[in-house]
DNA sequence: TCAATTGGCGCG
DNA sequence: ACCGCGCCAATTGA
């Protein structure tokens, strides 16, 4: 029996009878075909890992029906499914499997009552993913609404609206009051899975991938160009008569079983340190509030000092709108003045005066805007608190207290999604909150040493040793989210990443011999790429010395560094500090009296050995760090600058950026003007004299993605960016940048999705126990029992180094490490 | 009251 | 007018 796409849909059934569900299933297992798989929820907790009640709906060419599970008699259904499913699991027809294996695999509360009762390991497709291999880029690429949009447009199936009503009035009520509706709406969909993912076989058969060898069956990704049928395996060399594989096989060999593993890593769960949360919150919470403050009294100040008049300021520091008045408004309508009226710079896309950090830096530097050191301040805490901190403690799962965030594979280049929460943009750095001293108040020194009635009557020694007291002073709070994710007793993290993955696999994709080389010699190719592009600059100075003065920029606290921190005599720095205070503009000199005062406690602080050493640069910024080492305005610092350059330009080139942009994106890395004119030539330098086989990169990407409509990933799987053949030029230039940019970005997931892959089935990395529960973009996060952290964590690395299977001209090298926290095993 | 939009910012 | 993402708070519009 052959299904149709626009065949007749079946009449719907609804079955709560533990004896009819029985017999349908012996029914459904005694046919063979493709069925289509549906779970419908009374809930969206944690993605299905915890509902209340669920349907699930399955169909086959000619039938269709709905199997109620929270009924009576539910437990013996469930039963009798928990038998059925496993056993048809490799004809299912699912959209997003990964939900519906979590509602199945989930707790639920009906049925077995908050059990786990069906755990399915394998589909015979999955439509969205299957899609996403061939399907023309949407604007709503994501999400289940695009179910309905496919099957209208791709099955000509009427889709009804039972969402809105189940998400409004609750799906028991739905299911109670609008049966009918209810029971045609789980099915179809179900109907809309198989028809789909029959679709989209047919579609996928006919996309060639690529050719197993003939010899040891691994997949061959390169084809000689004049000898189509001859394939370069990465073990036997040109070979040829192997099968030849399609985007179908693709999909059945590693979509589906990364599906697996993508669920696998969302029940495990990541493992908090709630309690270190917990602490944050009120630290956080002071120092907002402190912030918030400080702007108000710096505005008024500034306010004061611009009208002669006091205003109480009450603004809402997350409001553009009204910082937006703050800083551009004049004179409101009753004629009173309502801001400080200065001129805007950037816009937004809608035309409003930007508030971002940039253009608010902007009007300090040009303008003397007040406040703006504090909002930004107040912006950053503020991200911590309600993004990382709120944000993830209200998703602590109550069954085992791991954070189950979500991982989707759905994004355009092949990287995965992370969200509920994201945890692939976790903060890297520490942030420094800043707490009031302990005491209640602290009184001045006049105060102190008074003798009148409200004077403590202390000489100065005595105020001041008072004043010195600890209770007094600031005190100084590091959060860092990733501290928060911690190996429970007995384990521990790893963290391996990738070096340079995606400039590695530019080397590859582009075979660019002076890449190659830069690369296979180990050389930095940042500093490389200075010393060639700035070659007639810089009379005779090279890559040796732009590498020496890399160090500076390394943070690592290389025996130089202490070296010369301890020549640099205390007040060195602080000298030329005060001397650069004269040349600067008003505005700038709160931030440099700032870094003045920042050096000199550190210095003070300082005992003298290495590791306090270590952590000074560790806690300074780079800039600071430099200048604390009395190197600003050196010739080290300048060739820092060159090389600052030509790592924008490099990653500017990769990602299309244009001159513009990255003489923006300059003059912000080194704080030094760079014209548009100059950011042209490093990138046509770059791209096209320094690294020439990137330059023909981009022009051959652009010319399939012309000629074809796609471009393809060394693991030849394609991407169909939108808008190639649209009259918007802008759309245009977006797809080539597209274009040229995701066969790199898209490699690099294809890679990592194979170490991934490799890693779960490996025997001795769950020997050890090991499980795989995050993933970064090109770090993964592992976590192992304590005694195999040494050994798992080297054959981590490897599985990463070796399993990927391309035959990449320059090796891609892990780095890692193990730890009971994420910060400390990055 | 709720969904959609906007602006800003975290990550690789 | 720099690739790929997701989340938060405020605001807006129905």
């Amino acid at each position: 029996m052959r299904f149709t796409p626009r065949s007749e849909i079946p009449p719907a059934v609804f079955l709560n009878d533990p004896d009819e569900v029985a017999q349908l299933c012996e029914r459904y297992s005694r046919m063979d075909g493709p069925i289509g798989f549906d779970t419908e929820t009374s809930g969206l907790d944690f993605d299905g890992l915890l509902v209340d009640s669920y349907v699930v709906g399955l169909c086959t060419h000619d039938h269709r029906v709905a199997i109620s599970t929270y009924e009576s008699g539910c437990s013996e259904i469930l039963r009798t499914l928990s038998k059925f499913l496993p056993e048809t699991q490799d004809r299912h027809c699912g959209w997003n499997v990964q939900y519906d294996w979590n509602v199945l695999y989930g707790y639920t509360k009906y049925g077995f009552g908050w059990s786990r009762p069906i755990e399915l390991e394998t589909c015979w497709a999955d439509g969205m993913k299957l899609f996403c291999l061939f399907d023309e880029e949407g604007e709503d690429t994501y999400g289940n609404r695009r179910l309905k949009d496919r099957a209208r447009h791709w099955l000509g199936l009427p889709m009804n609206d039972f969402d809105s009503i189940a998400q409004k009035m609750g799906f028991r009520w739905a299911m109670s009051e609008n049966r009918d509706l209810a029971i045609d709406y789980a099915t179809r969909d179900a109907w809309a899975h198989m028809g789909l993912c029959m679709l989209g076989q047919k579609v996928t058969e006919s996309m060639p991938w690529c050719m197993a060898c003939p010899e040891c069956g691994s997949y061959c990704y390169e084809q000689d160009p004049r000898k189509k049928h001859e394939w370069k395996c990465i073990h036997h060399g040109w070979v040829s008569g192997g099968q030849p594989l399609t985007m179908w096989d693709w999909h059945v060999r590693r979509d589906i079983p990364f599906l697996k593993l993508l669920q696998r890593m969302q029940i495990r769960g990541t493992p908090m340190d709630w309690a270190y949360l917990e602490e944050s919150i009120q630290p956080l919470e002071m120092a907002l509030e402190q912030k918030k403050r400080e702007f108000y009294r710096v505005i008024g100040d500034a306010f004061y000092a611009k009208y002669g008049v006091r205003r109480a300021f009450n603004i809402n520091l997350n409001s553009h709108d009204q910082l937006r008045v703050l800083y551009h408004g004049t004179y409101d309508r009753d004629g009173n003045p309502c801001g400080f009226g200065f001129k805007q710079g950037d816009k937004t896309d809608t035309g409003n005066a930007s508030m971002g950090k940039k253009s608010l830096q902007k009007l300090m530097a040009v303008q003397q805007a007040p406040g703006v050191l504090q909002l930004l301040e107040f912006r950053k805490l503020d991200k911590i608190l309600s993004t990382y901190v709120r944000g993830i403690i209200e998703r602590r799962f109550p069954f085992d207290d791991n954070l189950h965030g979500i991982f989707r594979p759905w994004t355009t280049t092949g990287r995965l999604l992370s969200r509920d929460p994201n945890m692939q943009n976790f903060p890297t750095r520490d942030v420094v909150v800043m707490l009031p001293p302990a005491a209640p108040y602290v009184p001045t020194i006049e105060e102190m040493t008074a003798g009148n009635a409200e004077g403590w009557g202390m000489s100065l020694e005595e105020a001041e040793e008072e004043l010195a007291q600890p209770q007094y002073q600031e005190r100084e709070m590091r959060v860092n989210i990733r501290r928060a994710v911690k190996a429970p007793k007995g384990f521990k993290i790893l963290c391996a990443d990738y070096s340079q993955l995606e400039i590695r696999l530019t080397a590859h994709e582009s075979r660019c011999e002076a890449l190659i080389k830069v690369l296979k010699d180990g050389l930095d190719m940042h500093c490389y790429a200075a010393a060639r592009a700035f070659e007639s600059a810089l009379n005779g100075v090279g890559y040796d010395e732009i590498y020496e003065a890399k160090q500076w920029d390394d943070g690592d606290t290389g025996p130089r560094h202490l070296e010369l921190f301890k020549l640099a005599e205390p007040g060195q720095a602080e000298r030329i500090l005060q001397a650069r205070l004269q040349g600067l503009l008003p505005a700038e000199k709160p931030r440099a009296m700032e870094t003045l005062a920042k050096v000199a406690s550190m210095r003070a602080r300082w005992d003298g050995t290495e590791d306090g050493f270590g952590e000074f640069v560790q806690n300074s910024n780079p800039e600071l760090y430099l200048e604390a080492c009395g190197l600003l305005g050196t010739r080290d610092y300048e060739l820092l600058n060159l090389r600052k350059s030509a790592k924008s330009a490099i990653f500017g080139i990769i990602y299309g950026i244009g001159p513009t942009g990255l003489a923006v994106q300059i003059t912000e890395a080194t704080r030094k003007p760079c014209t548009v004119k100059e950011a042209r030539s490093l990138i046509e330098s770059i791209r096209d004299v320094v690294f020439p086989g990137i330059g023909r990169m981009i022009n051959r990407q652009k010319h399939t993605l012309r000629t074809k409509g796609y471009v393809r990933t060394g693991m030849l799987r394609y991407r169909h960016p939108a808008g190639i053949y649209s009259g918007d030029h802008g759309k245009r230039a977006r797809a080539e940048r597209q274009a040229s940019n995701s066969p790199i970005q898209g490699l690099a997931a294809d890679v990592v999705m194979a170490a991934m892959l490799a890693i779960e089935v490996d025997a001795q990395m769950n020997a050890w126990g090991c499980s795989l529960f995050s993933q970064v973009h090109d770090e993964l996060l592992v976590l192992v029992p304590e005694e195999f952290a040494d050994v798992a964590l080297e054959r981590l690395k490897l599985l990463m180094e070796i399993s990927h299977g391309v035959d990449t001209p320059v090796p891609l090298t892990a780095t890692g490490h193990a730890a009971d926290t994420w910060d400390e095993a990055k």
